[in-house]
DNA sequence: CCAACCCATAGATAATAACCTATAAGATAC
DNA sequence: GTATCTTATAGGTTATTATCTATGGGTTGG
């Protein structure tokens, strides 16, 4: 029995014949004349090589292999069946992955819009990847994800990119500080003290050395430090002043004070960018809706910078 | 989605994509070229309209759609192979089903064919029709069963037959009966006698019947009687004579004794007969073949007309 | 950087599947 | 016995499938 030229056309027809006990009422039921069915109902038999319908007088017999193949029609017919079913579920967002990949920073605040919207679709799969510009730009290259979280979004040749939060940077000192009192701060001004910094490749890091280097300064005193808690921790110890993301700073702990510095404005925006150049999985698509919709709700408003309808509309 | 249009082997690529991770070596082993498997996938996914496989630097990712079709085809085919495994028993004769119509005479000597048969092949059914020569003729006209049992087999037009069995018709009488003691008994000497009758369309009545009107004789008294044990003991109980097969006697009834009419001689053969018209199923063929060579330990040998062989050739 | 390998696309072809119409032969029903 | 229904067969057309070759662009490994 060689299965390789029989299509479901053919399994279809056969299985109205066996439900019908008849080669004209299959034809008018399928839109069929009566010899394509007989043909077909013939061909079928050739391929399995049994008999399958018996003719006897006007009335059609089904074999034992004609009925044992009716039965196994009908279990492959419900297998295609529940497999529409699934995709119909992935299609709708109710069933899938969205995998995003984000920087460090973002940890702060992207889980309160994957918390909503993980309890609304439970049986989408939302596996994280988190690591410093470079890996995620890496991952990026790569289209290893769906979502990419960024502050300062890659070349967009083959990406798209919405806006969806500010993510202002502030300096921060011990609360102790001689510059936390003091009501004028410049840039000037700090650069002579120590600075605690994530390492090279991140983002924050990049975009306060590139405003350093535009405006001359160098920092004559850094310290390397493997993450924002990190620093915030040392900060707040005395150990130095550090830049980092407004999201990262737990609202009420006083062990540090952010410094104005008037003459520096370190403020970027939080993307989510995707490719263009690969298929976006539906759970992706309805995350970004999801999260145009919600970012109101889920992060704090005053730093909500919500262009994700134009985004979203780029995508249909 | 329409499945209508795609074929077993669509999805056999398909899957085999899935398994090797790569169009290339899914065209090595399928003996196809890389174009015809890429082609292949992208028909699939079209009439899926969804993504099932996604290509990234070389390597073959599966999606989620994907990955679930493959799960389902997987069940497919294994439905498939089920029904081959099946289909295999059913050739093989070890299931099945092998319908038998016989005149009641038969009943006596077919089961002891048929339970050896059976305790063989223990998944073959076996399902029995009893009528008279009348009812299974009609049955046989329709086609009904696989094998027939007669003893004068119909006209052969659109069947075939072989003889297995004699069936010698004797004359009974009670055991006190005056003609039992005479050692020279002639039709002449019977006909007057009462005799009890199986029903018009009976094959032993019809070959007793026939005999006599070509003899010129015609019987004065005759009671119809429903079956043939009814004409045994009616017959030990001293009621007349009766014509009955030699296989229906039971070997050590004492309560009648056979008449040796000489110048009588009503020997007949059972016969299976099948149509050539119909297909035969291959339970049947094995049951036949079964007979063929288990007749001599399965019946009285004295009797056995093994003529199945030639029966079995014709068939192949 | 080049050779080797991956996949995608375009364009072509032969096979065949999927239909049809016309017709015939057998069964059924009144 | 005729009209009507059934299925089977023959013969033909069109659409689709299943392939191929040729080619091009991207990736990987030395």
């Amino acid at each position: 029995m060689d299965l390789r030229h029989i299509s479901f056309r053919l399994l279809e027809v056969f299985m109205c014949v066996v439900k019908t006990r008849s080669i004209s009422e299959t034809a008018r039921q399928l839109h069929l004349t009566q010899p394509t069915v007989s043909q077909q109902i013939k061909r079928l038999q050739e391929t399995v090589n049994e008999p399958l319908v018996m003719v006897n007088q006007q009335r059609i017999h089904i074999t034992e292999a004609g009925f044992a193949l009716f039965q196994t029609c009908q279990q492959v017919f419900g297998h295609f069946d529940d497999y529409q079913d699934y995709l119909a579920e992935l299609r709708g967002g109710e069933r899938g992955r969205c995998k995003i990949a984000m920087v460090n920073t973002a940890q702060y605040i992207l889980p309160k819009l994957l918390g909503p919207y993980s309890n609304l679709h439970p049986h989408v799969e939302l596996p994280l990847e988190i690591g410093n510009r470079a890996e995620v730009l890496a991952r990026f290259e790569r289209g290893e994800d769906d979502i990419y979280v960024f502050s300062h979004p890659p070349s967009l040749e083959h990406a798209k990119a919405g806006r969806f939060l500010q993510n202002p940077l502030v300096f921060i000192a011990p609360i102790n500080h001689l510059l936390a009192s003091k009501s004028h701060v410049t840039l000037h001004d700090i650069v002579s003290e120590r600075f605690l910094l994530r390492e090279p490749g991140s983002a924050t890091r990049m975009l306060f050395e590139s405003e350093l280097q535009s405006r001359g300064f160098v920092l004559s005193n850094t310290v390397q430090m493997a993450s924002n808690e990190a620093i915030r921790v040392a900060v707040g110890s005395g150990m130095g002043l550090g830049v980092v993301s407004r999201h990262v700073l737990p609202p009420h702990d006083t062990s540090f004070c952010m410094l104005d510095v008037e003459d520096v404005n370190l403020a970027s925006h939080w993307y989510f960018v995707v490719r263009t150049d690969r298929h976006l999985s539906h759970a992706a698509r309805n995350f970004l809706k999801f999260a145009q919709l919600n970012l109101e709700q889920c992060l704090d408003k005053q730093w909500v910078t919500n262009e994700l309808s134009q985004l979203n509309k780029s995508l249909n």
